[in-house]
DNA sequence: AAGGTATATCGACTTTTCCCGATATGCCTA
DNA sequence: TAGGCATATCGGGAAAAGTCGATATACCTT
């Protein structure tokens, strides 16, 4: 990953917001819970707690995931988004080493 | 500051580059070492190592110190940048808890 | 005071990002 | 297999960032 990449995705509010919600998922949408939060939250309710667009979120969320800031499931019709942890390691270690 | 306006201080390569340089003043600008490294590494011999031009560089530069990871010192008619530590310390801690 | 040097700011042009509506794709169910 | 959802992708208009050359400002020297 492309470190200016990483930090053009970090690079925008409604990013950093959705990134800061799924580290509580159970509080931050709490409509997920008849579906679990084992796969993370699906795009439908990121979308409506940003009021964005579904093509936007939907692109936000793709533009996290080639950041490698999330990851996601699909499972039947939904995409699942999670925080990937690993990529925010990697994010510490540029900061620490390579900034 | 601003957590976005942090984060596209660092969406760049020649910011990025920059910030990095500043790390070794001494490895990196060898030139700097007859007028000292104490207030830091001046203007031109940045904009020498960058290949970009002098007003180019003067906006980076504004740029990274307005997100706080630099800071400048006038001397005469030379201002001297180098990193700003506690800049970096905001940066980790908006890493750790804010996002 | 005049000229020279270092840096900052301005104006402009190009490229990128933001965000949308429209459309396509994939999957599920009747 | 048709229709209905959920998500992804496409095309575009507006705003912001990247970068330059030209000009302004500040300071230093003579």
């Amino acid at each position: 990953m492309d470190q200016v990449e990483l930090f053009k995705a970090l690079s925008n509010k409604s990013r950093l917001q959705i990134l800061n919600w799924l580290k509580e998922p159970e509080t931050n949408f709490p409509d997920q819970a008849e579906y679990g939060y084992a796969n993370g939250v699906c795009v439908g309710q990121i979308q409506m707690k940003t009021g964005l667009t579904q093509s936007t979120v939907s692109e936000y969320l793709s533009t996290l995931q080639r950041a490698g800031l999330v990851k996601s499931n699909r499972v039947g019709q939904w995409t699942y988004y999670q925080r990937n942890e690993e990529g925010f390691a990697l994010l510490n270690q540029i900061i620490q080493s390579e900034i």
